[in-house]
RNA sequence: GGGCGUUUAGCUCAGUUGGUAGAGCGUCUCCCUUACAAGGAGAGGGUCAUAAGUUCGAGUCUUAUAACGCCCACCA
């Protein structure tokens, strides 16, 4: 790089420095993790983006959250692995791709099972990359080297692998169950995979007459289409309003079938009619009750939710959806005389979570997973603390859900997706679970194709190797050490990764689970693309650079995890920051000539320099325990104020003052440059790019050759300097205080005043060597000590820590508003003494609280007693 | 029905061993002081949702209430 100093522009140009840095480690391969070193490994593998689309803001936090975690721990001196890749995204892909061959009237079937997964694999390549290269933009620092796909060879072999070996353990059956069935998608989907919304919808009262006798029973159903498929009339065994008709005969209407009333527990006598319409084929309840009297289901709906066309659906319903159905059969009832009420009736309706669809319950042949044997360890595990959440309270949800796991379906009827490695003999039907087809002549593979979350689970393993258990990675790298993600899929894939890792690995493949918040709109709400409410992190980039975009995530990152509302402006946040650190570098680097490379000489320091060595030492402190406690929001927090208000504002702005005496000037270099390379460590992780460009233009003799791979800042106690940060106090005071008198009275600044320091015997010494700083912060021409009683006549004065200074100046101030403005500090003063007061005189607080507090109390409550004897006088003096 | 979260300055939100409140934005005043107007300096602004309790002391702990939000369960 050949830029000179001069040629810095004096804003900050974010996209030109991004990219040209991000090639810079690329091409040097600082990505790259070392399966040999003798470093402590620390492991990160992404949540895999779905290959469904592009990059939204919740991957944007996500990716920077574990890019800190990631360059904090290079930093730190691990062996630093972050494994990046995609997931196929079963059903979601599907959709798309399905969707796109719509839009050209065409729909899979059309196609063919193997020209639609060959576009699909189209797909998903294209946005493979394109996702990766998005992640670039945001400066992720992962090992593409190492990058994986939920569906690639390996991934591929590992779910195999662990398919026949759950079989083989019983833990995995095929059955007939009552399932999640999605008709749009024409799939089974799983319980987590079905969401619930409310909706206004109808209870219907439908009578149902005995057989052979007078009288008929009255039903409450919700569902009246499947009037078909009823195999019984349920009633509480101990409702005695309906004792006498179990056992009895009635006969559907519409239909003419016999079936029997029943008498079952599961039936509320208090909801609706209290007698029941029992369909087993088509509600998990009624599955369960036919289940018990041995009444075999009838099936009238289909898998994309029509009446079957045979069977015991009469002829005129044949082929009709089911809502049209419902239409039509509630019409029938009512024309026939069956239907005897409507009542509007609110009930909550599954929903596909891919397409929104309603779900209809359907008996179907199906695979599952036992969980319960699996989650046992899973539980344990985080109960003895193997595996750690944060925030803690994610804990408990996955505690409660693993506690009451149900059995996982597994197969999917959709095509994209790991085929289930099981076969059926064309001959004779037999059916054999084994990693290969034998014989492909013979044996026909199994066309359902599993959860895509089957193959996440496996993801912190399958990407190192395994089932070889002896790779470089996976011994080096397995068990991963962190693991980063937002709460809305811990259920999904937080909970079967922890579940499989512990079963295939024998260890958790995280100890830590960290949980951040959900992104959302200003107003609170999700973002989605139907809402139109999305804001595209490479957008926001192009804006405002990708450190900002980092810089002000992290920032709104709470250690509770509360969800962040973000809107476009607020970015402005990050961007004026990463400006702020361009200036002041630009600063620091045009006045580092003639420095030379040496340290810092120590026994040469001012007290300005003590004071900002031993804040950086402090901060460097706070940060490295926030990074590791997971307060990832206060380490930006930390570092903004450190860098912002006490280098620029306070440090700086001495550094002017110290760089003109030539006797300082040299150190004072070594100290500017010492706490800047220092503040870029601490920020790189958070905004990588900015720090490395202007670290790369520090004048320093190090061979490190990138900011990236240097040491981060840790505690230092030769660098403590306490007294001198108390000292520093002073200046902060003095100068404030006279900048307020100047303000008051409107002084302009081109007017530099004179003032008398009444320093108290302590602070005389400090006052003398702050001098110069109050001299040109506070735009004073002379200062002059002055002992003995205090003249404050025609002039404004300010009481600082023990002394009093006294400002003359007769032509520009109104009295009247001094002693007011004088005043107002009494009252203020007076105000915080009372209370302190109130404490010191009630004996319990004297003996219940610790002596250091009660100590500190006294000691404010005679400092503000000086005080307030100070401003009585200065106004005593005022006055006459 | 069960669980969780939130309620603090006009707005958005921080505030972990309980010691009398902070930031950013916005507002008001002044300033283009040779790093930065995406800036500097100064100021104003809060009975920390409500009620009770524990304590010498509560934004912080306990209980109850209210409002909003989320998750789980699912009576047809």
């Amino acid at each position: 790089m050949t830029t000179t100093i001069q040629d810095l522009p004096t804003v900050y140009n974010a996209k030109e420095t991004e990219e040209s840095i991000y090639k810079f480690w690329e091409d040097n391969g600082f990505f790259k993790a070392d399966a040999h070193s003798q470093k402590e490994p620390y492991s990160i593998v992404i949540p895999p983006p779905n290959v469904t689309g592009v990059l939204h803001m919740g991957h944007a936090l996500d990716e920077t959250l574990q890019d800190i975690l990631v360059r904090y721990h290079r930093m730190s001196g691990f062996e630093t692995l972050w494994v990046p890749g995609t997931d196929h995204a079963g059903i979601a892909t599907q959709n798309v791709v399905e969707k796109q061959l719509r839009e050209q009237g065409l729909s899979r079937y059309d196609l063919g099972r193997d020209k639609f997964l060959e576009k699909t694999w189209e797909w998903a390549n294209a946005h493979k990359s394109r996702i990766l290269d998005q992640c670039k933009r945001l400066g992720a620092s992962f090992d593409r080297t190492r990058e994986r796909f939920t569906f690639d060879e390996g991934c591929s072999d590992a779910v195999k692998e662990v398919f026949v070996r759950l079989y083989e353990k019983g833990l995995i059956y095929k059955g007939k169950y009552i399932v999640n069935w999605c008709p749009r998608c024409r799939s089974a989907i799983s319980d987590v995979e079905t969401e619930y919304a409310t909706e206004q919808g109808h209870l219907w009262e439908i009578s149902y007459p005995l057989k052979n006798e007078s009288g008929a029973i009255i039903v409450a159903t919700t569902r009246p289409e499947t009037i078909f498929g009823d195999v019984a009339i349920a009633v509480h065994p101990d409702d005695k309003k309906y004792s006498e008709l179990v056992g009895k005969t009635v006969v559907v209407p519409l239909s003419g079938r016999e079936i029997p009333i029943i008498a079952d527990e599961y039936v509320d006598r208090n909801f609706g009619t209290g007698a029941v319409k029992i369909t087993p084929a088509h509600d998990p309840n009624d599955y369960e009750v036919g289940k018990r009297h041995g009444l075999k289901p009838i099936w009238v709906i289909d898998e994309e939710a029509k009446m079957i066309a045979c069977g015991e659906v009469p002829h005129k319903y044949h082929g009709l959806d089911r809502y049209e159905a419902r239409k039509a059969i509630i019409g029938d009832l009512s024309y026939q005389n069956f239907l005897l009420r409507t009542k509007d009736h609110e009930h909550n309706v599954g929903k596909c979570q891919r397409c929104g669809t309603t779900i209809e319950p359907l008996l179907s042949e199906q695979w599952f997973v036992k969980m319960k044997p699996l989650a046992q360890e899973a539980i344990k595990a985080v109960h003895d603390g193997r595996i750690k959440f944060i925030p803690e309270r994610w804990e408990k949800n996955y505690l409660g859900w693993m506690e009451n796991i149900r059995d996982w379906c597994i197969s999917r009827q959709l095509w994209w997706g790991h085929q289930i490695p099981a076969y059926h003999n064309k001959k004779t039907g037999e059916m054999i679970v084994a990693k290969e087809n034998p014989n492909p002549e013979l044996w026909e593979q199994e066309t359902d194709v599993l959860d895509t979350w089957f193959s996440s689970g496996l993801w912190p393993f399958s990407t190192m190797g395994w089932p070889n258990t002896d790779s470089d990675d996976f011994k080096k790298f397995y068990p991963t050490t962190t693991l980063v993600t937002g709460f809305d899929i811990i259920f999904f894939w937080v909970a079967r990764m922890i579940t499989m890792g512990l079963e295939f690995t024998g260890k958790a493949p995280f100890s830590t689970v960290y949980i951040h918040g959900l992104i959302r709109d200003e107003k609170g709400q999700k973002m989605s693309k139907s809402k139109g409410n999305t804001i595209d992190p490479v957008v926001i980039i192009d804006k405002y650079g990708c450190d900002a975009l980092r810089f002000t995530m992290t920032s709104l990152c709470t250690y509770g995890g509360q969800d962040i509302k973000i809107s476009d402006e607020r970015f402005e946040y990050g961007r004026n920051f990463a400006n702020k650190i361009w200036n002041a570098s630009r600063f620091v680097l045009m006045n580092l000539e003639g420095v030379d490379n040496n340290e810092i000489d120590f026994n040469n320091l001012t007290i300005a320099d003590k004071w900002i060595l031993d804040k950086l030492n402090s901060v460097a402190k706070e940060v490295n325990e926030d990074i590791k406690n997971y307060r990832i929001g206060e380490t930006a927090h930390v570092l903004y104020d450190f860098f912002w208000n006490s280098y620029c504002d306070w440090y700086v702005e001495i550094a002017k003052i110290q760089l003109q005496n030539s006797e300082l000037k040299l150190n004072t270099q070594r100290v500017l440059r010492y706490v800047l390379d220092m503040s870029l460590r601490l920020l790189h992780p958070i905004m990588p790019h900015i720090t490395e460009k202007v670290w790369q233009l520090i004048p320093k003799s190090t061979d490190i050759k990138a900011i990236m791979l240097a040491p981060y800042p840790v505690y230092d106690e030769s660098l403590a300097y306490p007294k001198e940060a108390k000292e520093m106090e002073l200046v902060f005071e003095t100068i404030s205080s006279l900048r307020n008198v100047r303000q008051s009275f409107n002084i302009p600044l081109s007017l530099n005043f004179d003032i008398e320091i009444h320093a108290s015997a302590d602070e005389k010494p400090i006052f003398k060597e702050i001098e110069s700083y109050v001299k040109r912060m506070a735009k004073v021409e002379n200062i002059t000590y002055v002992d003995g009683e205090v003249n404050a006549k025609k002039s404004a004065s300010a009481v600082v820590s023990a002394s009093k200074i006294v400002i003359p100046l007769e032509n520009l101030i109104d009295f009247e508003q001094e002693i007011a403005r004088q005043n107002k500090k009494l009252e203020k003063l007076a105000g915080e003494r009372k209370s302190l007061e109130g404490r010191i005189n009630n004996p319990k607080f004297v003996s219940n609280a610790p002596a250091e507090l009660v100590e500190q109390t006294n000691a404010r409550i005679a400092e503000i007693k000086m005080q307030e004897e100070s401003i009585n006088e200065l106004i005593s003096s005022l006055k006459g």
